[in-house]
DNA sequence: AAATATTCTTAATCTACATTAAGTCCGCCC
DNA sequence: GGGCGGACTTAATGTAGATTAAGAATATTT
């Protein structure tokens, strides 16, 4: 298991002794994951912490109609799951699957309150990265409510380079909330009026 | 300065000491903001933690044509701010003010840092209090990228019930992201169908 | 390399919701 | 208590983006 990504992620925020990151280490499994296989369903509970190390992994709803809308993209340093099911130990909503091959870290949920024991740094840790989290999940949500879909592509593009040039047009669309068939016609006018 | 409210929500995920609540209680400060008044205004730094004891707060962003997108309303219990201007110190892109004369209990954001390190368990109950924001954050983006108006409009009176008794209608229209005419639209419509 | 599935494109038609505009109702301040 | 600004309604018109459908281009599997 190649723990460096993570290590060097935790070191930003916090700093560990070498015991401490045995203590941690001693926690962490890995995992692959085949592209298009799931990490979570829908109706599962998510009872895990999870970092990618390698590929890439998407979340998203499942609405009536069976159209996917997705929340999050996970490159690798990223971390996902499915909070509501996480805290409270229900069913999930969201489905966790993997666009690419793809390699985790992860840490049961066990396992992560006797890391909080033992070294309570890492409270801190996970408090910086849920307020990171919450951070964008404000700003996606204003991006949402005043955006118009273009403007909503444009900052998609700003903000994950490098994931509109690997990612197939219909995720970036369900994305940005609007139908593959509409990306494709505001692409073609956008390149058309230049 | 009533801290009943806040200790009662703090007991919920930790438990404090006597000494430990005096040293909470030397950090907090309480501040009246009257109906139309700004606790934060867009451009200005978030410098604090804020816990609403009674009243309304309203958190929003106001796009280029000059219309209010409503985040997140704060009653009693609740917590509210700018989390990206509160992380990096720079200024807000958020606003928040007084939907009704409220009053709120703060913590600097020196005072916070204090506070971690004479009471370590402080970074647990913010970490569980940001990741219950993450979770509610993930369903609220959920509902806005899947459900119709009327479907959004549902959702928040199950979710609110003693808000939409008392909030303008215009305010929830902001909310759930629609206009207020549209809104009244759909509120006739639907009783008239009964 | 063929077969199959998935993604992307184009175009016609449709609809949920926005915009504009006018009028009504109500609380609040002088 | 009369004026006034804000909240709500109604209705006509406009539009961003959805839906449907069909074909072309690319991957993926065998």
């Amino acid at each position: 298991m190649n723990t460096d990504l993570l290590l060097q992620h935790i070191s930003k925020h916090i700093s560990l002794t070498g015991e401490e990151e045995d203590i941690l280490k001693s926690v962490l499994h890995s995992k692959k994951i085949k592209k298009k296989h799931f990490l979570l369903q829908e109706g599962e509970v998510n009872k895990t912490a999870t970092f990618v190390t390698s590929g890439i992994l998407r979340i998203y709803s499942i609405d009536k109609n069976g159209f996917e809308h997705i929340l999050q993209f996970a490159p690798p340093g990223w971390w996902i799951g499915d909070m509501k099911s996480a805290i409270t130990q229900q069913p999930a909503t969201l489905n966790i699957d993997a666009i690419e091959d793809t390699e985790i870290i992860w840490i049961s949920k066990e396992d992560l309150e006797k890391l909080y024991a033992a070294v309570p740094k890492f409270e801190r840790f996970f408090r910086i990265l849920a307020e990171n989290s919450i951070a964008s999940y404000q700003q996606r949500l204003v991006n949402n409510l005043s955006l118009s879909a273009a403007e909503r592509y444009d900052n998609f593009c700003k903000l994950y380079p490098s994931l509109v040039q690997n990612l197939p047009q219909k995720q970036v669309a369900s994305y940005i909330g609007v139908t593959p068939e509409f990306l494709s016609k505001m692409l073609s006018n956008l390149s058309e009026k230049k």
